[in-house]
DNA sequence: GAAATATGAATGAACG
DNA sequence: CGTTCATTCATATTTC
């Protein structure tokens, strides 16, 4: 069973959580991880306990700053609030032009035995779709069915943004 | 340039490291990484974030190498004499099967000059492990808060009330 | 020099 | 919500 045991975004789905994260501010509520999970299955496997922990994490990391060197830049003792301004931050930085990277060896498997030296190695894996999603209205639907998918999280729905506006 | 992309412990501070994990400190606190890292910045170049993650790393691996991980085949490398009685606990139980998504989405073609013309391809080619790599390293990964990017990402307005202008 | 390995770094998931 | 564990990824190092 080779199947992936941890979630991945795609870049798509992340695309749409940092959205999210940027805008939105604190945890989002309950109703609303519903609702961006399903928005965000239109574009790859995802279930709420990951929207959920993906936003846990987000915030955490987001948050790390004056109280630990938790996981993520080295030091930041400033005391500005990077919670909505973290844009700065580059986290997933590679280093300077030094991406020429060599042909794509579309293989990776470490744990196999067999001696998979392919002579060719062309790259032939990159069809990057365009970035442009498609995802137009998030389903507003009023179906307050409780589904218990990810159990209490402990989520306050204290402000549906549905019944704001 | 080309300098040190990861940091690499001198031999003097992976004495140091290696002595401070044989003490017991399974988990340093923060304060303790604070100054661990400066300790160690006394014999060269390092930033808390290094200290923090090279004791995590530390910590997993002699989990790893305690329990064996069976992968497929038996390929059991122990005889490691290192491990020492440090903090056999009993190891964090993940009951999987949850979130086993099926392989049907999987299957994703990268040569992509079939002719599919299907109308939605977002996320076609973005789940092997093998693309993202390369796509990391081709900078692919988008850009957060890029607004035109993201453009009609479809946050629908429901979402908007978040955006207090 | 390429493959295999070691290991630092990133991150999803879980615990308290 | 903050912290920690576990897994994966990327790169430095070693080996052949």
């Amino acid at each position: 069973m080779t199947a992936r045991q941890r979630w991945t975004p795609t870049p798509l789905q992340l695309q749409i959580l940092e959205r999210l994260f940027d805008q939105g501010i604190g945890t989002p509520s309950r109703q609303k991880i519903k609702d961006i999970t399903k928005e965000l299955s239109q574009h790859g496997q995802i279930a709420e306990q990951n929207a959920y922990n993906w936003f846990q994490n987000r915030r955490a990391r987001s948050m790390r700053k004056q109280h630990g060197v938790g996981v993520g830049s080295s030091n930041n003792k400033n005391g500005e609030s990077e919670v909505e301004t973290e844009t700065l931050n580059e986290k997933r930085k590679r280093p300077d032009g030094l991406l020429a990277l060599p042909d794509g060896n579309n293989n990776n498997n470490l744990i196999g035995t067999t001696t998979t030296t392919s002579p060719r190695h062309e790259e032939l894996c990159f069809q990057c779709p365009e970035m442009r999603s498609n995802l137009h209205l998030l389903g507003v639907h009023s179906d307050p069915r409780d589904e218990h998918l990810v159990g209490n999280l402990g989520l306050s729905d204290s402000y549906n943004l549905y019944d704001h506006v």
